[in-house]
RNA sequence: GGGCGAUUAGCUCAGUUGGUUUAGAGCGCUACAUUGACAUUGUAGAGGUCAGAGGUUCGAAUCCUCUAUCGCCCA
């Protein structure tokens, strides 16, 4: 069979051609199997508004990577893909395109808009699942879900229902985060935090009784109008006289009381804090305690409102901030202006400083469901990887607060609540109320306007994609996951959440292994960003360097737990890679088509270089798993490219090609015979190599499968994990080839340090440093003459140093290199002094350590051994390089 | 303010329970090599007081303490 194989590897028809298989023939898909065990992951949905980051491509090529190596060691491997919804995202996407058009979504009224997002979500909302696809993954495609499917929907509201019941699930006026922008509240961890320079107002409130005034610092002086009492440290000598006076609220007039609260931190501005209970926080715990009265002053869009005087109505809580303080200024109450640096809370979603507003919502009580969960992983029941994330998981965990899961959304899913018309009477069902309200025996009801969180539908992502609340077959099999692989930024939000969810409505956890992955950063080491336009387009990416380059290469920079400096240039590194695959490959089918004869391998005609490179092949084996097992993904590339680059093509290949060409003993019909067997035996290896790396580069990795056997055999994918096999091990093959490599390398130096042209052959004399060593060298004299480009070899105790040579002790093994004519002399001392001079540094260190009483002590006997033989090895090379030295001409 | 992590070659990073003559890799650099799988390559080489200071130990890049610098999370 004759063909042609280009040069050089060009991924792109390669990788569509595979996909396209690998989906026609239902590779990817799985189904309950009771021969098999299960192997589940479900994907982290990424939001139907987001496009492939770098990000995606990390966490998606390492659950890969898991996935097609279980599924390859014969799990019943099932991946589920799907989308998020992502709420806030989503609408805003939607409503600014409304915008553009001079629409407004109020206009149109929630159920055109609803229709309008699930049109673009339709449009839109799959680009990143195409995307991913293009990455090689191996998900299930058939069992993508969508956080808005009408089944994950249902278990959402099933979720509502069950923990209204238990009591779990309450309504409230609460201070919550306020993102005037979005006009929705946010959950505490939705609010990202930002230091920033702000000013300390310093505001003096009248008393009534005109006996002077109280200082108060504020950073946020619009808020005094709606403040209702000033507050100090009950233990504060200087405002004690105070306390149960009455002020007057300037602007405004109201009459309000000062009082003392513990909450009052007395090194803190002037002591003295203003009140406003339904714009702040702390504000309103302690209005809850003095009983003081809540007054709103903002409206959804953080403009003041009609609870202030008129002058200030309608005014942007900034331009109020300008004319309050410009007010205050007139009538002499601002005492000073000094600068402040703040920590300032932020909308994740749209940036907008939030604003803590009094509200009614939905909240979750979480210490009972976080203490199950904290205990699963304290008990070890989950694993994190790597295993510090443990702490700031107890950290939350321990410290948890109530999560508010309203938002005041269209698009989400609407909370399950229905209101009587007639009386107000609250029903929480999953579906609309039939049977006339209990309370009035009223018919109509409306249901709670708010949608829910978007978390709170992810939440439920581990089994809901497998169609809880029904006890499915998938269900029963499938669950629980095995490994999540996702960004440790939300732990909080998603993780810790999801194992709470899994404990309280499986009774399990919902995975075993959470690997956090590494965050991607520019060359500057910045976070990879839309704003900042750091962020290379894995598209573009692949385009130039290959999918399976992109993966490998994104792996082998990601250390577990470490961050990643990362720029596409690095794809050189698995481009080069594959390419070398590519090469090796087209080596071996080359020659098998110049052969004209094939055979099957055959380990019994295994010679030194076969034993060798097949015992490299099982550490590789060996390790590789290992490493896997571990979750050391990066380890594992290591291992796999050390081996096909460094074992596998540098060294074994060039072995094979002198046994390929070189007359074989035998003859004739014979020899082709036993060049194919020789030849079988290094595909062997080399499919063997082919099915380790699948995992990390699937398309390749299923090309070179089927170039070399394209009529037999299946995918690739489906093949069986290679085990290792320790028979095939072989540490003293091994250490006989490091060996020859140190002989050859060693040959190599001398050449080059002498300037000899590459392709002129010398001679090169080596004297023994025992039989054994004597044994090795003839055997592989071939290989040593064709490695190192030797003509004639000489071996035996009892030779002589050509007059002009360069010289080199290995291992206690002399080796010449006759360079007659071509010796520099000056170069040969340097480097033999250079040596010398390493060597009786080492012999020192070793000396004084063997002459320490306390290490002979202490030390392990295994350890004293092989530092004396290691000087006794050094001595003598020692002996022999200055002798040599002494010697040269 | 509290917690976590990092600091190893010019750059980006490995280095698992302390012991491998010389602390590794990729990129970059230097020199040489181009018809025999591969220049997306090969061969050889230069390049490191393992952030600093103490300590534990027979022995520390590795364990402990402190300091410095940087990053992240929480308040």
């Amino acid at each position: 069979m004759n063909r042609e194989i280009p040069k050089a590897y060009s991924p792109s028809e390669v990788e569509e051609k595979w996909y396209k298989f690998w989906l026609d023939n239902k590779l990817f898909e799985s189904k309950p199997n009771k021969e098999k065990k299960p192997f589940t992951v479900v994907i982290p949905p990424p939001n139907i508004t987001g496009i492939l980051t770098m990000g995606h491509v990390l966490n998606n090529s390492i659950q890969d990577v898991l996935v097609r190596w279980k599924r390859m060691k014969g799990y019943e491997a099932c991946w589920v893909p799907g989308t998020d919804h992502a709420g806030i995202a989503t609408q805003n996407v939607v409503e600014k395109s409304l915008i553009k058009e001079g629409k407004d979504r109020h206009a149109l009224g929630r159920e055109k808009f609803l229709e309008l997002v699930w049109k673009w979500r339709e449009e839109y909302g799959g680009t990143i699942i195409r995307q991913l696809k293009k990455l090689g993954v191996s998900c299930d495609w058939t069992r993508e879900r969508f956080t808005m499917d009408e089944g994950l929907s249902h278990a959402v509201q099933e979720v509502f229902v069950r923990l209204y019941e238990k009591g779990l699930i309450y309504r409230g006026k609460y201070i919550v985060n306020w993102c005037p922008k979005d006009h929705t509240a946010i959950s505490d961890d939705e609010v990202e935090y930002q230091e920033r320079d702000g000013k300390l107002y310093y505001l003096r409130y009248p008393l009534e009784d005109g006996s002077g005034h109280i200082v108060v610092a504020t950073t946020r002086p619009e808020t005094m109008l709606g403040d209702v009492a000033v507050a100090v440290n009950p233990s504060d000598e200087r405002y004690k006289h105070m306390v149960g006076k009455n002020l007057v609220l300037p602007l405004v007039g109201r009459k309000m009381k000062i009082i003392a609260d513990e909450y009052v931190d007395k090194e803190f501005g002037t002591g003295a804090v203003k009140i406003t209970p339904a714009h702040d926080p702390n504000d309103f715990v302690v209005a809850g305690r003095h009983d003081l009265e809540k007054i709103i002053v903002l409206d959804v869009s953080a403009r003041i409102n009609e609870n202030a005087p008129e002058k200030y109505r309608g005014l942007d809580r900034y331009k109020a901030r300008k004319q309050v303080i410009e007010d205050l200024q007139a009538l002499g109450l601002v005492e000073k202006i000094s600068d402040y640096k703040l920590s300032v809370g932020e909308c994740y979603r749209c940036h907008t400083i939030i604003e803590p507003y009094l509200s009614d919502q939905w909240f979750v009580k979480m210490k009972p469901l976080a203490e199950p969960a904290l205990k699963a992983v304290r008990e070890g029941k989950i694993k994190f990887y790597p295993e510090r994330w443990v702490k700031t998981y107890e950290h939350w965990m321990e410290n948890i607060r109530d999560w508010c899961i309203s938002r005041q959304l269209w698009w989400g899913h609407r909370i399950p609540v229905w209101y009587c018309n007639g009386c107000g009477e609250l029903e929480v069902t999953t579906t609309q109320p039939s049977k006339p309200c209990k309370n009035c025996g009223g018919n109509s009801y409306r249901q709670d306007e708010d949608v829910l969180d978007t978390w709170f539908s992810s939440w439920l992502w581990p089994f809901s994609v497998f169609g809880w609340p029904e006890e499915t077959a998938d269900l029963k099999f499938f669950y629980p996951t095995d490994t999540l692989v996702t960004a440790p930024d939300i732990i909080f939000f998603w993780v810790a959440r999801m194992v709470m969810s899994g404990l309280e409505f499986r009774k399990e956890v919902p995975f075993e292994h959470v690997y956090f992955t590494s965050v991607i950063r520019d060359m500057q080491g910045r976070k990879m960003s839309k704003s900042l336009g750091n962020s290379p387009d894995p598209l573009d990416v692949i385009r130039d360097y290959g999918a399976d380059a992109l993966r490998f290469t994104i792996l082998y920079l990601a250390p577990l737990g470490q961050d990643v400096l990362f720029e596409s240039t690095k794809c050189e590194m698995g481009r080069n890679f594959a390419n070398k695959i590519w090469n090796a490959g087209r080596f071996l089918l080359m020659n098998r088509d110049k052969l004209g004869v094939t055979s099957a391998p055959d380990s019994s005609v295994f010679d030194f270089a076969d034993k060798w490179i097949v015992s490299r092949l099982h550490h590789t084996i060996r390790d590789l798993n290992v490493a896997l097992n571990n979750f050391r993904v990066n380890d594992a590339t290591k291992i796999i490219y050390d081996f096909i680059w460094h074992d596998y093509c540098d060294w074994y290949v060039e072995m094979i090609k002198d046994r390929l060409t070189q007359p074989i003993t035998a003859s004739g019909e014979d020899a082709e015979l036993t060049r194919a067997i020789i030849l079988a035996n290094a595909v062997s290896t080399f499919e063997t190599a082919i099915e380790l790396l699948h995992p990390f580069m699937p398309f390749i990795t299923e090309e070179m499968y089927s170039l070399i056997d394209p009529v037999h055999r299946g995918s690739v994918m489906v093949a069986d994990f290679p085990e290792p096999e320790i028979r095939f091990i072989n540490e003293k093959v091994e250490a006989e080839m490091e060996l020859v490599q140190e002989l050859v390398t060693s040959i190599r130096a001398m050449r080059k340090e002498a300037n000899v042209p590459v392709n002129v052959q010398v001679e090169v004399i080596m004297k023994p440093k025992d039989e054994e060593t004597l044994e090795v060298i003839s055997t592989n004299q071939s290989y040593i003459r064709r490695l190192a480009k030797v003509e004639s070899l000489s071996i035996g105790y009892n030779l002589h140093k050509p007059s002009t040579s360069a010289s080199a002790v290995v291992r206690g093994t002399e080796i010449f290199v006759s360079l007659e004519g071509l010796i520099n002399v000056d170069a040969e001392k340097n480097r033999l002094e250079k040596e010398i001079t390493r060597l009786k540094g080492s012999i020192a260190g070793i000396e004084s350590k063997l002459g320490n009483e306390q290490f002979i002590q202490r030390a392990p006997a295994q350890v004293i051994e092989k530092e004396k033989t290691k000087l006794d090895s050094m001595r003598l090379s020692l002996a022999k390089l200055e002798e040599n030295y002494v010697s040269i001409k």
